[in-house]
DNA sequence: AAAATTGGCTTGTACGTACAAGTTGTGTAT
DNA sequence: ATACACAACTTGTACGTACAAGCCAATTTT
């Protein structure tokens, strides 16, 4: 079965926003462009740029055109009231662990499949604050089979997510999390530098990516104090 | 500006499914039956179901026909592994306090805006558990405004959103949350049986509504010791 | 009796056309 | 110089047609 013609199109342009070809904030070529350009009808073209849409790669603007979009920055709970977005001020991110290769915990309340059990694990771990105030320590496993060569280059922006999707091509489809509360441990309190025993927020997530044989699974300690975790849904 | 064409059958749709005309499970008439029943082509009709599909109140299948889904509980946070779907085993729900006319708090994290607090408030507060063990305290403000004889009609199937769906047509279309971990106080400590100063996840809640004058306001306050708080996002 | 075929339904994809509606720059009239 | 009208673009809506692809039950063939 071939594939369909407007996921073909969608694939390309898709592909070309990822790469940088078509730059965020510039517009695509206009509808009847594409139209001509692919040799295909209108329907078709609207088709394609409708998934680009839903996928948030674009936003259309009436009597316009369709606008590369900044793409929202894959954090689940995170989406819109993102770590960077919600607050102001100097947001501040050091690495604790650089990236490395590591045995799979076996702690994870979301446990990774068999499969990937069976691969080497990558880990890293970063401290992320605002100001003098560290708000978060973040925690990080992955498969190191869909990714080759990870460890030995930079990250984009000094994003991860970024990283996976010029680098690789590979997009964050859906997350999955659970939160507790919890006490600050021995590890965590002098991290976050606040006293063992004060209540602070645990989220385990695991991302599902565009790429089967790749999901990341994190452990996050918040600091809610100052800071609280906010998340916004559009139904 | 007359309302489109799509957006008319749209409507008309899903107020039966809301109503209950169309019930859930079965399906709805075939596109051709629309098409002459309304007097309008098969595009126009897609694009109506498109909208009903995005909103989550069918689903399609191919060869077969679009089937009424049983509507997502649009809890944000809990969207997925909601309160009720991510445990198994009697859940309970007691209310401390019925519906009632209140002031409105003036120290919730997302505050409502001017007109609403020129409005009437009503309040009700429940507890939430699973078999013995009480999960969830959950306090609960909105307008009177827009919801008229609410103190009098009974809960639909005890949802507070279905009951909004079905007898004033009213979807959640958004939700905002602040997550805080916090130590439990002499007031919640003893209704969620736990020690006073344990830590629970307290989660603050703005659900915003198709009817502008309507937003709820929530504070839950969760014991995550058994249950974590699940959730579940796709891209 | 079991298996295969067929026909009639459904939704999915793709073609093509026409005009409405929003945006913007250009040129004309004031 | 300013205001207005218009033309030329854009996307949005809606029409109509054709066939592909999936589902299902009745019929035919094996």
């Amino acid at each position: 079965m071939p594939e369909k013609r407007y996921q073909q199109i969608f694939t390309i342009l898709k592909s070309r926003i990822q790469q940088g070809t078509y730059r965020v904030g510039s517009y695509l070529p206009s509808e009847n462009e594409l139209c001509s350009h692919y040799s295909i009808t209108r329907t078709t073209v609207r088709r394609a740029l409708d998934e680009l849409l839903k996928e948030g790669f674009i936003e259309k603007e009436h009597g316009k055109g369709s606008r590369v979009k900044e793409r929202r920055q894959s954090l689940g709970l995170l989406t819109v009231k993102g770590f960077s977005e919600a607050v102001t001020g100097d947001v501040n991110t050091v690495f604790l662990q650089m990236p490395q290769h590591t045995a799979w915990p076996a702690d994870l309340p979301i446990q990774p499949g068999k499969e990937e059990l069976a691969t080497e694990c990558i880990y890293f771990e970063r401290l992320r604050g605002v100001g003098e105030i560290p708000v978060m320590l973040e925690r990080n496993w992955f498969s190191g089979k869909a990714l080759k060569g990870f460890l030995d280059i930079d990250f984009a922006d000094g994003s991860f997510f970024k990283t996976l999707s010029s680098k690789y091509l590979i997009e964050v489809i859906a997350s999955e999390q659970e939160l507790r509360a919890l006490y600050a441990d021995e590890i965590t309190a002098p991290l976050l530098k606040i006293r063992e025993g004060s209540p602070i927020l645990q989220i385990s997530i695991r991302f599902s990516t565009s790429n089967r044989n790749l999901n990341i699974y994190g452990q996050l300690y918040c600091n809610t104090d100052t800071y609280p975790i906010g998340n916004m849904y559009r139904h």
